[in-house]
DNA sequence: CAGCATCCGCTTTGATACTG
DNA sequence: CAGTATCAAAGCGGATGCTG
């Protein structure tokens, strides 16, 4: 990208991850470091390969990213965020925080992958009942199942399978998020393509924190 | 800007204000509240005018700028941001906090604004001294003076000029927000363009918050 | 003058094909 | 697996012209 060349520190920043894409490359690393060339495509459906590659090593010579070999048995290069670099996770938190309120609107031609959903789970959903035993809720949307454990007031989410989980949630993405958020009562999820097994009551756990507008 | 097509709450931001040149235009609004069509042209120095015209309608289809037709004696069309536009704040402040280690760089051949200046004095800088009496700093760098008001553990920045300010610095902006900031020595800056009249021991109030990486 | 619209050359992006 | 190479299309920057 060509410089703003504006003495100011947002423009500065917008400088080195301005660029279109840079900050999903960003957010792939933030969610799944260290990533491999071919993860880093899978996680960003869409873009062109010789970008993916021009960007990498613009963000690398920026001092965003660092490009390590791998030793064997992997035997490939793999991608890293920098101290700097992972200085960005309030960037793109906020933006996902205020991009909260466009995952309402149809997801229709668009793609998915199951650890964007890392994002939004782990940060704008508490526990409300601190006290009570931890609970685990299992998704199943998008290329592989997550986990969300629901534990002493906080959220946490990750990739994984559970062995016994309280309640499971099936089916398309907005359809699962909308029942996290309580916008789908999950009686009427079914006409979305949602199943379910476990104890839906557990959802009451859960309190999602207000979206902008703030 | 092209969709990037992701069901993501970052990549859905994204495609509303990750175009080029959208979040300086925000950073535009989020100072200086409400804006006409020339005052953005000179606060966005470098912005082509088909450019700015394009993202104001884009901006404002996707709700996060309005236009009003300011009553006469004005009669002009104004810009504000809408409440969704404002929650983009933390956002800008985020990108402002990462970028403000690149302020260090050279200033040459970089355009600047005086009330660039408002949010990271705002934002990076605390009082030192709650209990001590007010301190009130002018800026003479830019386009327009700034004073600095350091009160009660806090600091505020905004356009205008003191009757008798504790200190005025003057010089070029790298410099005066180096003497700030305390890279460099007040005594020393003066072989940077520095001229200074008051008292250099209030900048012994000024506590600047650490930048990244955190 | 404020607030654009048009035109034009250049750069960036996207899609696909190909390589060590 | 980890990229290059190629090329068409879209976006951007700069200049200039139009309109109330």
């Amino acid at each position: 990208m060509r410089s703003y060349k504006q003495y100011c520190s947002v423009a500065r920043a917008l400088d080195v991850v301005g660029d279109r894409w840079n900050l999903l490359i960003v957010r792939e690393l933030l969610l799944r470091e260290p990533l491999r060339y071919t993860d880093l495509q899978f996680g960003l459906p869409g873009i062109a390969t010789n970008l993916l590659a021009d960007r990498l090593r613009e963000l690398e010579a920026a001092g965003v990213v660092e490009r390590e070999a791998a030793p064997p048995p992997v035997a490939t290069t793999v991608f890293r965020l920098t101290d700097w670099g992972k200085a960005l996770r309030p960037v793109v938190t906020e933006l996902g925080a205020w991009g909260a309120m466009l995952m309402a609107g149809s997801a229709e031609g668009c793609e998915f992958r199951s650890h964007w959903l890392t994002f939004p789970l782990g940060n704008f959903f508490r526990d409300k009942e601190p006290g009570s035993p931890p609970v685990t809720i299992e998704l199943r949307t998008g290329d592989e199942p997550m986990l969300m454990e629901v534990t002493e007031g906080a959220v946490e989410a990750h990739a994984g399978r559970a062995e016994h989980a309280d309640l499971v949630l099936a089916g398309p993405p907005r359809t699962v998020l909308g029942v996290l958020v309580g916008a789908i009562p999950i009686e009427e999820a079914g006409a979305e393509g949602l199943t379910y097994e476990g104890d839906p009551e557990v959802l009451g756990r859960l309190e999602h924190l207000p979206v902008s507008p703030s």
